[in-house]
RNA sequence: GGCGCUAUCGUCUAGGGGUUAGGACGGAAGAUUCUCAAUCUUCAAACACGGGUUCGAUUCCCGUUAGCGCUACCA
């Protein structure tokens, strides 16, 4: 049997991510999966850091990865527990598999392990390792060690048969004994690899389910084996699918930004992004809306929503969400994330009163495409240093009459007593009618005037929020 | 190359032996005229191919093709 009753009551899952790079799209998304299908069923969240590649594993990367679940939002209940803390385990394990004779001491060398591979290449042979030292007496094997001979410890995979498991989300996958090799358990220098590591950690820390990207499903028959050789009961397997960039290939840095936190950079809201990644491969049920916010989220995860081809990044779509959710959120939600964005921008806010803060926000949020737009494009409403966007300037107000208009019309802005939508739209038309001219181009101009865009809210509104003092200066200044 | 997995609009997907094959993003067109990056309306857009099974396949089976994954003393 490949697999065995779980109790879903108290599921124990884990996001093991190997500290060799920042953490990416993909493995943010597992991460994802892992926290929501722990939390959904109220179980536990492993976080198990695999640096046990001690040539490429960099602290900076772990400090890295756990910076990109914390922006995600993704709290773990466990760990960090780091692999290389916990070698005594792993030599022991490699060490009962010899005992046991799952395992035994291979003392061929690197060197000429490569160069038997190319050969196997040339002739147009399979590179497997053809079990040389299989066939080693054990006490000779002993003998060599002591001698202070390397060794490795290999697996012994068994000649023929086949093993398979029931993947959660593939249905029974099987291989054939004989396609797969005699693995390293054991570095020759003692380090483990990483089938032995993850399996022997998975049983250690008694997990239950094992999700994880698509790209270990021709991994799990060496680890199945391995818990065989272990004694130990088999987890269910849950293999997500991948995902892809545009091009269809796997998702790296061609692609641009694969690291989360370039995401935080662009101004993404943790929740759009986290809402956009879960619909990467899994399916709500039927009849769902596609916004779904983390409580919907958690509670309806599952595995059996989670498809079998791989997904497309679909950058266009991640934006849609963002705005989706920079609109529904409310101003005093949306308030420390704008703070983040002018600090890193060298925004200073002159006016920090919540009542005109979140007005101006819940003004300006309906256009933002991203936090990053309210220092940036929504900047002249919270302070005068600002740019003007020369384009909005040349289509807009351009024109030296149009200018001298708004300078004339700043002065009837500063007589105004009551400061209202409808008293300065009524002011504007009233001076349009007057001076025999269109509206429009006196609210077009007096936007670009006021804003530096050409793109804002409706310009009353846009004056009411900056007061009257502020209109009156900045209309005062485009006239030269 | 070998092994494994996958295949519905451009993308994410629903569906499922008989449907006008549904939704969302994106795209196009129009409306609005106070800009559009807002809003509203409308439209285009898919079952990879070939064999079966069947009264009937997009759906089930086989094959082909394509894509992806694995094939390390990486994870």
């Amino acid at each position: 049997m490949t697999t065995t009753s779980q109790n879903l009551l108290q599921p124990r899952v884990r996001f093991a991510p190997s500290p060799t790079g920042y953490l990416h799209v993909g493995g943010a998304r597992t991460a994802l999966f892992n926290w929501l299908f722990a939390r959904h069923f109220g179980g536990t969240l492993v976080l198990r850091i695999e640096d046990t590649d001690l040539e490429r594993s960099t602290p900076e990367m772990v400090e890295g990865i756990l910076q990109g679940m914390r922006w995600l939002g993704l709290n773990w209940d466990e760990g960090p527990f780091f692999q290389t803390q916990r070698m005594e385990m792993y030599r022991a394990a490699a060490a009962q598999l010899v005992l046991s004779g799952h395992a035994y001491s291979c003392f061929c060398s690197k060197e000429e392990l490569e160069r038997r591979r190319q050969a196997a290449a040339a002739e147009g042979r399979p590179p497997k390792y053809e079990g040389t030292c299989r066939r080693i007496a054990r006490e000779e094997a002993e003998r060599r060690k002591a001698a202070g001979e390397p060794a490795a410890v290999r697996f012994a995979v068994p000649d023929s048969g086949s093993t398979s498991f029931d993947d959660a989300v593939f249905g029974k996958v099987e291989f054939a004994n004989s396609e797969l090799e005699d693995f390293v358990l054991l570095r020759s220098d003692g380090v483990p690899t990483y089938h032995l590591s993850v399996v022997t950690d998975d049983i250690d820390m008694r997990m239950t389910h094992i999700v994880r990207g698509a790209d270990h499903i021709s991994n799990t028959p060496k680890q199945v084996l391995l818990y065989q050789a272990l004694g130990a009961p088999l987890p269910v397997f849950a293999h997500v699918p991948l995902i892809l960039g545009p091009d269809k290939t796997r998702l790296s840095k061609r692609h641009g930004a694969t690291s989360v936190m370039a995401y935080r950079d662009e101004g993404i809201v943790p929740e759009a992004f986290r809402n956009f990644l879960s619909l990467l491969g899994w399916t709500p049920p039927a009849g769902t809306p596609e916004v779904l916010g983390d409580a919907e989220l958690v509670r309806l995860f599952g595995l059996d929503g989670i498809s079998k081809s791989n997904a497309v990044f679909d950058r266009a779509k991640l934006d849609w969400f963002n705005t989706e959710y920079i609109r529904a959120y409310p101003a005093e939600k949306l308030w420390p994330l704008i703070q983040e964005e002018w600090t890193k921008a060298g925004v200073v806010p002159e006016r920090t009163d919540e009542v005109w803060l979140f007005s101006t926000i819940d003004l300006l949020k309906p256009r933002a495409r991203n936090l990053k737009d309210f220092a940036t494009s929504f900047r002249a409403f919270f302070t005068d240093h600002y740019e003007t966007d020369p384009a909005a300037a040349e289509k807009f107000l351009k024109d030296p009459a149009l200018r001298q208009m708004l300078v004339e019309l700043a002065g009837r802005y500063a007589a105004l007593s009551e400061f209202s939508e409808a008293e300065t739209e009524k002011v504007l038309r009233d001076f349009a009618a007057e001076k025999n001219m269109k509206a429009g181009a006196l609210i077009n101009g007096s936007r670009v005037a006021l804003t530096g865009q050409g793109v804002a809210p409706s310009l009353f509104a846009v004056m009411v929020s900056l007061g009257k003092e502020k209109t009156v200066a900045r209309l005062q200044k485009a006239g030269g």
